[in-house]
DNA sequence: CTCCAGGGGGCCA
DNA sequence: TGGCCCCATGGA
Protein backbone atom coordinates (compact mmCIF):
# COMPACT_ATOMS: atom_id res chain seq x y z
CA UNK A 1 0.00 0.00 0.00
CA UNK A 2 1.13 3.83 -0.37
CA UNK A 3 2.13 5.65 2.79
CA UNK A 4 -0.95 7.49 2.60
CA UNK A 5 -2.80 4.78 2.58
CA UNK A 6 -1.16 3.00 4.95
CA UNK A 7 -1.19 6.51 7.37
CA UNK A 8 -5.20 6.43 6.66
CA UNK A 9 -5.69 2.66 8.04
CA UNK A 10 -2.79 2.75 10.57
CA UNK A 11 -5.35 5.36 12.21
CA UNK A 12 -8.25 4.02 11.37
CA UNK A 13 -6.59 0.68 13.34
CA UNK A 14 -6.00 2.29 16.00
CA UNK A 15 -8.21 4.03 16.97
CA UNK A 16 -10.79 0.89 16.50
CA UNK A 17 -8.04 -0.66 19.35
CA UNK A 18 -7.72 2.27 21.80
CA UNK A 19 -10.75 4.76 21.50
CA UNK A 20 -10.17 8.45 21.87
CA UNK A 21 -7.57 8.75 23.93
CA UNK A 22 -8.22 12.61 25.37
CA UNK A 23 -5.11 14.23 24.90
CA UNK A 24 -2.96 16.48 26.08
CA UNK A 25 -3.53 15.21 29.72
CA UNK A 26 -3.37 18.75 31.89
CA UNK A 27 -5.50 21.10 33.29
CA UNK A 28 -4.62 23.98 31.71
CA UNK A 29 -2.17 25.72 29.11
CA UNK A 30 0.84 26.35 31.39
CA UNK A 31 0.29 22.77 32.19
CA UNK A 32 0.34 21.31 28.86
CA UNK A 33 3.30 23.54 28.12
CA UNK A 34 5.18 22.46 31.22
CA UNK A 35 4.35 18.71 30.83
CA UNK A 36 5.89 18.86 26.83
CA UNK A 37 9.33 20.15 28.49
CA UNK A 38 9.20 17.86 31.42
CA UNK A 39 8.61 14.82 29.48
CA UNK A 40 11.56 15.12 26.83
CA UNK A 41 13.11 11.37 27.11
CA UNK A 42 11.18 10.68 30.35
CA UNK A 43 8.73 8.72 30.64
CA UNK A 44 5.12 10.46 31.78
CA UNK A 45 5.04 8.89 34.86
CA UNK A 46 7.36 10.66 36.39
CA UNK A 47 6.66 13.66 34.62
CA UNK A 48 3.39 13.30 36.57
CA UNK A 49 5.07 13.20 39.55
CA UNK A 50 6.71 16.57 38.98
CA UNK A 51 3.91 17.94 37.88
CA UNK A 52 2.38 17.15 40.58
CA UNK A 53 5.01 18.19 42.90
CA UNK A 54 4.65 22.09 41.36
CA UNK A 55 0.96 22.12 42.02
CA UNK A 56 1.67 20.98 45.62
CA UNK A 57 4.08 23.71 46.06
CA UNK A 58 1.89 25.83 44.22
CA UNK A 59 4.49 26.49 41.70
CA UNK A 60 2.31 25.88 38.89
CA UNK A 61 1.66 28.89 37.25
CA UNK A 62 3.25 31.90 35.19
CA UNK A 63 4.16 34.17 38.71
CA UNK A 64 5.05 30.49 40.43
CA UNK A 65 7.85 29.55 37.88
CA UNK A 66 8.58 33.34 37.24
CA UNK A 67 9.28 34.11 40.84
CA UNK A 68 10.71 30.63 42.05
CA UNK A 69 14.55 30.42 42.01
CA UNK A 70 16.35 27.65 39.71
CA UNK A 71 17.26 25.56 42.70
CA UNK A 72 14.04 25.37 44.43
CA UNK A 73 12.83 24.22 40.99
CA UNK A 74 14.72 22.12 39.90
CA UNK A 75 14.73 20.06 43.41
CA UNK A 76 10.59 19.88 42.85
CA UNK A 77 11.07 18.56 39.18
CA UNK A 78 13.39 16.01 40.62
CA UNK A 79 11.18 13.14 39.71
CA UNK A 80 10.99 13.96 36.05
CA UNK A 81 14.61 13.26 35.27
CA UNK A 82 17.14 15.66 34.07
CA UNK A 83 16.23 18.22 36.63
CA UNK A 84 19.19 21.42 36.32
CA UNK A 85 19.06 21.20 32.77
CA UNK A 86 14.71 21.05 32.64
CA UNK A 87 15.05 23.95 35.50
CA UNK A 88 16.82 25.98 33.26
CA UNK A 89 14.49 24.93 30.40
CA UNK A 90 11.20 25.88 31.98
CA UNK A 91 12.21 29.08 33.30
CA UNK A 92 13.91 30.02 29.93
CA UNK A 93 10.48 29.30 28.79
CA UNK A 94 9.00 31.15 31.79
CA UNK A 95 10.30 34.32 31.04
CA UNK A 96 9.95 33.97 26.92
CA UNK A 97 6.11 33.11 27.69
CA UNK A 98 5.86 36.77 30.38
CA UNK A 99 7.96 38.43 27.85
CA UNK A 100 5.85 37.16 24.76
CA UNK A 101 2.47 38.65 27.03
CA UNK A 102 1.42 35.00 27.74
CA UNK A 103 -0.86 32.34 25.84
CA UNK A 104 -4.04 34.77 24.67
CA UNK A 105 -1.46 37.20 23.12
CA UNK A 106 0.98 33.90 21.62
CA UNK A 107 -2.16 32.70 19.89
CA UNK A 108 -2.82 35.81 17.44
CA UNK A 109 0.45 34.97 15.81
CA UNK A 110 0.57 32.35 12.59
CA UNK A 111 1.50 29.26 13.08
CA UNK A 112 4.68 29.31 10.99
CA UNK A 113 5.75 32.81 13.08
CA UNK A 114 4.53 30.73 16.40
CA UNK A 115 6.68 27.89 15.54
CA UNK A 116 10.19 29.96 14.87
CA UNK A 117 9.62 31.46 18.10
CA UNK A 118 9.19 28.53 19.95
CA UNK A 119 12.35 27.39 18.70
CA UNK A 120 14.18 30.43 19.95
CA UNK A 121 14.00 29.44 23.30
CA UNK A 122 16.99 27.24 24.59
CA UNK A 123 15.77 23.90 25.62
CA UNK A 124 12.76 23.62 23.05
CA UNK A 125 13.64 21.64 20.17
CA UNK A 126 11.64 20.44 17.28
CA UNK A 127 9.43 18.28 18.55
CA UNK A 128 8.48 20.29 22.15
CA UNK A 129 7.90 23.37 20.05
CA UNK A 130 5.25 21.54 18.10
CA UNK A 131 3.56 19.40 20.71
CA UNK A 132 2.96 22.64 22.19
CA UNK A 133 1.52 23.91 18.93
CA UNK A 134 -0.72 21.09 18.61
CA UNK A 135 -1.69 20.70 22.33
CA UNK A 136 -1.78 24.04 23.84
CA UNK A 137 -1.91 26.47 20.35
CA UNK A 138 -4.73 23.83 18.52
CA UNK A 139 -2.69 24.23 15.40
CA UNK A 140 -2.11 21.44 12.62
CA UNK A 141 0.70 19.82 13.43
CA UNK A 142 2.01 16.71 13.19
CA UNK A 143 4.40 15.48 16.06
CA UNK A 144 6.95 13.62 15.35
CA UNK A 145 8.79 11.54 18.10
CA UNK A 146 10.27 8.41 18.57
CA UNK A 147 7.27 6.19 18.16
CA UNK A 148 6.51 7.78 15.68
CA UNK A 149 9.73 6.83 13.38
CA UNK A 150 9.87 3.32 15.08
CA UNK A 151 6.55 2.79 13.70
CA UNK A 152 6.47 4.09 10.46
CA UNK A 153 10.06 2.21 9.78
CA UNK A 154 9.10 -0.86 10.93
CA UNK A 155 6.14 -1.05 8.56
CA UNK A 156 8.22 0.19 5.48
CA UNK A 157 8.95 3.70 5.24
CA UNK A 158 12.69 3.05 4.94
CA UNK A 159 14.67 5.53 6.88
CA UNK A 160 12.18 6.76 9.09
CA UNK A 161 14.19 6.10 11.95
CA UNK A 162 17.02 8.54 10.14
CA UNK A 163 14.80 10.91 8.38
CA UNK A 164 15.50 14.64 9.12
CA UNK A 165 12.70 15.89 10.89
CA UNK A 166 10.95 18.23 9.33
CA UNK A 167 11.12 16.60 5.93
CA UNK A 168 9.33 13.18 7.58
CA UNK A 169 6.66 15.93 9.25
CA UNK A 170 5.82 17.43 5.90
CA UNK A 171 5.74 14.05 4.14
CA UNK A 172 3.12 13.09 6.96
CA UNK A 173 1.27 15.72 7.01
CA UNK A 174 0.74 15.26 2.78
CA UNK A 175 -1.23 12.67 3.38
CA UNK A 176 -3.58 14.06 6.20
CA UNK A 177 -6.33 17.18 6.09
CA UNK A 178 -5.08 20.06 8.20
CA UNK A 179 -7.00 19.09 10.84
CA UNK A 180 -5.62 19.69 14.80
CA UNK A 181 -8.52 17.60 16.18
CA UNK A 182 -6.92 14.64 13.78
CA UNK A 183 -3.90 15.35 14.64
CA UNK A 184 -4.05 15.47 18.14
CA UNK A 185 -5.47 12.26 18.23
CA UNK A 186 -3.42 10.45 16.08
CA UNK A 187 -0.32 11.57 17.57
CA UNK A 188 -1.74 10.34 21.07
CA UNK A 189 -3.04 7.00 19.39
CA UNK A 190 0.74 6.90 18.05
CA UNK A 191 2.13 7.04 21.93
CA UNK A 192 -0.35 4.93 23.35
CA UNK A 193 0.22 1.85 20.12
CA UNK A 194 4.18 2.20 21.00
CA UNK A 195 3.76 1.79 24.79
CA UNK A 196 1.29 -0.67 24.56
CA UNK A 197 2.71 -2.97 22.25
CA UNK A 198 5.33 -1.58 19.68
CA UNK A 199 8.01 -1.15 22.00
CA UNK A 200 11.71 -1.35 21.06
CA UNK A 201 11.94 -4.10 22.77
CA UNK A 202 9.27 -6.14 20.95
CA UNK A 203 10.20 -5.91 17.61
CA UNK A 204 7.78 -8.48 16.62
CA UNK A 205 4.95 -6.69 17.89
CA UNK A 206 2.42 -9.52 18.17
CA UNK A 207 -1.00 -7.50 19.03
CA UNK A 208 -0.22 -4.51 17.59
CA UNK A 209 -3.12 -2.80 15.65
CA UNK A 210 -0.92 -2.21 13.06
CA UNK A 211 0.16 -5.41 12.19
CA UNK A 212 -0.41 -6.80 8.70
CA UNK A 213 -0.54 -2.81 7.47
CA UNK A 214 2.84 -2.30 5.02
CA UNK A 215 4.23 0.21 3.08
CA UNK A 216 5.65 -0.04 -0.45
C1' DC B 1 22.94 -5.94 36.48
C1' DT B 2 21.11 -3.57 31.92
C1' DC B 3 17.89 -1.14 29.16
C1' DC B 4 14.57 2.30 28.38
C1' DA B 5 11.35 6.37 28.67
C1' DG B 6 6.26 11.08 24.66
C1' DG B 7 14.64 15.22 23.49
C1' DG B 8 17.76 18.94 23.07
C1' DG B 9 22.14 21.51 23.20
C1' DG B 10 27.13 21.80 22.62
C1' DC B 11 30.99 20.45 20.16
C1' DC B 12 33.61 18.87 16.33
C1' DA B 13 34.77 17.06 11.77
C1' DT C 1 24.62 18.65 8.16
C1' DG C 2 25.73 14.57 11.02
C1' DG C 3 27.56 11.90 14.75
C1' DC C 4 28.59 11.75 19.64
C1' DC C 5 28.26 12.89 24.39
C1' DC C 6 25.94 14.80 28.29
C1' DC C 7 22.01 15.36 31.23
C1' DA C 8 19.22 11.76 35.67
C1' DT C 9 15.13 9.54 37.77
C1' DG C 10 12.42 5.34 38.26
C1' DG C 11 10.32 1.06 36.29
C1' DA C 12 10.91 -3.46 34.05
Amino acid sequence: MTLCQFIDRAFKAMFERYGHQHWWPGDSELEIAVGAILTQNTSWRNVERAINALKSRNLLSIRGLLDVDEKTLADAIKPAGYFNVKAQRLKAFIRWLHDSGGFDELRKLDTYELREKLLSVKGIGRETADSMLLYVFERPVFVIDAYTRRIFERHGLKDASKMDYDRLRSVIEGCLPRNPQLFNEYHALIVRTGKEVCKRSNPLCELCPLNGLKID
